[in-house]
RNA sequence: GCCCUUGUAGCUCAGCGGUAGAGCACUCCCUUGGUAAGGGAGAGGUCCCGGGUUCAAGUCCCGGCGAGGGCACCA
């Protein structure tokens, strides 16, 4: 005699078991056909399954997250269903739910096409039509070992397997289709109705590169044709923004076969890259840190001592000369530790802290390579900070003040924090790990700010932070960094004087604000969709005339700005001014200029914003005060 | 690196066995026009590279390189 007590408080007395659905159906028609599943005490279940017990119920619905997440895992199956109708040979291996979709595992021996996909999309909408009901089976493991045997599916048997033994699972029927799932999943298909396959990929069997490599299909799937189609829209706005699109258009950089990986900076690219640079610069200067330069190329032996050699070796590039063997340095770090070493450190000298724009290589694989997100010759903001063990913790404290200030800078307020722990493969004690890893644990605890732990994510020489920011789309980009490294210092012999006139060993910490400029510059072009704010855009005035009579204006106006420290650049075609309005605003310029006969009269210039706003006819000092006032805003959004 | 897709004019793309096409950009001419495209003419291509099939190959096949989407990797 269940009592079932709902979300609202209220409660429901049943004379013998109760399945959830018969619960929907006492609460009402509409909810009974919109049932997913049910949360029982907080777990999830089947529609059909009996709660026996007094217990907390709720029904899922796709209004429900949750609901939502079981339409994907449910059309992961239906994927299953259509392609053993259409490829009775195919081996299904796994299907689980992904952010906004789902997308199912499969072996097969010639590859699925677009026509395939098409028409396995297609069959899935016909068994959707069908409106049939899922079944589900709760069985031994020997069961459904029989049942994947019969089956002919290896990779379902090796799953099971893998499971502990007394565990039972589940198999859900689709008509004549079976699959093992923990579920739930939808009672019916006719739930499955908004959906769309998204494309085929290669993945390998359970992540691991040395398996087979089998076919992926992505799929989406939303409650309302109205959900699917903005997640369509959303893609469609991201392409829009795509930096290697928009930087082909604005001609910030280009990338080309005889140098994959490697990007040719055009003036107007390279004039946001110095602009950040310059920012970084100053940014550095204020916080106590002192550039250097260092080699690009430097000996075998001292990437050996590094320890780099031995794990990376595979990713340098390297070169010869007269014999001896060179690595072009794929980080700064040991050259920084030989800046440290030149002379007697005391204690009294630390925190030292070396920044270095350092361009560094490193072989990526070719496939890993993606516009500036991921290239093979980048340069990050990077400095090392040489401090004691006891510095450390007010050290991260600092730096991570810094990165909010540099982040907020460029308009990015949502920052997420990660924290990543010792990897399987590591240099270094336990202990040096347990010391390193509360020092950044302490440091973030006493910010008061919230972070994630990511275990066994960290570099091989010690534990990081890892600052993420969220662009405009919702999209997370990781950029900043600190990591703690005990190891370095030791292998390349740096050490300071304590107090006691004993010879210590420093701790170093890597950090970088931005990553990489060539990435961060990426994610700006994004995030902006190329309307940089005034501080960043390539050209922030183009003076246009009129008519021909206007250009020697026209162009005194744009040297003056141009003196003036602006970049400004003057438009004097024979065009008319619509022509050349579209032109500039197209190529997202944040001032227009329009000099005619009327400003010459007057001596004042006409302005108009990117966005179409027109400030009207207007001195050329006030202009040069709504430039500085824009300039001076850098990144952070327009005040209303 | 692996799987699939892909590489045609400066850009965006069409053509998919029978001697290379469009729009925009470019050059020249006309036009001197007031806030998102004025008109006309012209020039421009080893159809990524190397093999093969064929009477004939951007077009079909094989290999290489690059790019795109994933996977793996990301010190």
């Amino acid at each position: 005699m269940p009592l079932i007590t709902l979300p609202d408080g209220s409660q429901k007395h049943f004379e013998s078991p109760v399945k959830i659905i018969e619960i929907a159906e006492s609460i009402g028609e509409g909810l009974a056909n919109a049932a997913l599943a049910g949360k029982v005490n907080g777990v999830l279940l089947d529609t059909c399954i009996e709660v026996e017990h007094d217990a907390e119920v709720s029904i899922i619905t796709s209004r429900d997250q949750e609901g939502v997440e079981i339409i994907r895992h449910s059309c992961a199956h239906l994927i299953g269903h259509a392609v053993k109708q259409l490829f009775p040979t195919a081996k299904m291996a796994i299907g689980p739910v992904i952010e906004n979709g789902f997308y199912y595992d499969i072996s097969y021996k010639t590859p699925f096409t677009p026509a395939d996909i098409e028409r396995i999309e297609n069959r899935m909408k016909e068994l959707i039509d069908l409106n049939y009901d899922v079944k589900v089976t709760v069985t031994s493991k020997a069961e459904a070992r029989k049942t994947f045997l019969e089956r002919d599916e290896p990779y379902k048997l090796e799953i099971i397997d893998g499971i502990g033994t007394d565990e039972t699972v589940k198999l859900y029927q689709h008509q004549e289709y079976t699959d093992m799932c923990r579920g739930p999943h939808v009672p019916n298909t006719k739930h499955l109705k908004v959906f769309k396959l998204m494309k085929i990929a290669g993945a390998y069997w359970r992540g691991d590169s040395n398996n087979e490599m089998l076919q992926r299909i992505y799929g989406t799937a939303w409650p309302t044709a109205k959900d699917l189609k903005k997640y369509i829209s959303r893609l469609e706005e991201a392409e829009k923004r795509d930096h290697r699109k928009i930087g082909k258009n604005m001609s910030l950089f280009h990338t080309q076969e005889e140098a994959p990986g490697m990007v040719f900076w055009h003036p107007k690219g390279w004039v946001i890259y110095q602009v950040l640079e310059t920012y970084i610069r100053y940014k550095l200067n204020a916080n106590g840190y002192s550039e250097i330069k260092t080699p690009q190329t430097v000996d075998r032996s001292l990437w050996e001592r590094s320890g780099h050699w031995e794990k990376f070796k595979d990713d340098m590039f390297t070169t010869t000369s007269e014999n001896r063997e060179y690595a072009i340095k794929p980080m700064n770090c040991p050259c920084h530790v030989q800046v440290f070493n030149q002379g007697v450190k005391s204690y009294k000298e630390l925190p030292i802290r070396l920044a270095e724009f350092g361009s560094c290589h490193r072989n990526e694989p070719s496939g890993a390579l993606h516009g500036l997100m991921r290239v093979r010759n980048f340069v990050q903001d990077d400095a090392h900070i040489f401090c004691t063990e006891e510095q450390v913790q007010s050290e991260v404290s600092d730096f991570i003040d810094l990165v909010f200030d540099v982040y907020q800078a460029f308009g990015f307020n949502d920052i997420q924090i990660k924290l990543s722990t010792r990897p399987i493969k590591r240099v270094g004690s336990d202990q040096v790990w347990d010391k390193s890893e509360a020092s950044l644990i302490q440091a973030l605890d006493k910010k008061g700010i919230s972070w994630d732990l990511l275990p066994g994510e960290g570099a091989f020489y010690g534990p990081k932070i890892e600052f993420s920011l969220k662009d405009c789309l919702d999209r997370v980009w990781q950029c900043g960094t600190i990591q703690v490294d005990f190891s370095m210092p030791s292998r390349l012999e740096a050490s300071y004087i304590d107090e006691k006139s004993q010879r210590k060993t420093p701790v170093m910490l890597h950090r970088a604000i931005l990553g990489s400029f060539e990435r961060f510059i990426g994610i700006l072009i994004e995030h902006y969709a190329g309307k940089f704010p005034t501080w960043l855009a390539p050209v922030q005035v183009i003076v246009m005339s009129i008519t021909d009579r206007n250009i020697v204006k026209c162009k005194k106006i744009t040297n003056l700005l141009k003196q003036k420290g602006y970049r400004a650049e003057d438009d004097t075609r024979n065009e008319k001014v619509g022509f050349k309005i579209r032109e500039h605003t197209l190529a997202r310029v944040p001032y227009l200029i329009v000099i005619g006969d009327k400003e010459e009269q007057s001596n004042k210039i006409s302005v108009r914003t990117r966005e179409g706003k027109d400030l009207g006819a207007i001195e050329l000092d006030s202009l040069t005060s709504i430039l500085d006032q824009s300039i001076s805003r850098l990144g952070r959004a327009d005040e209303l």
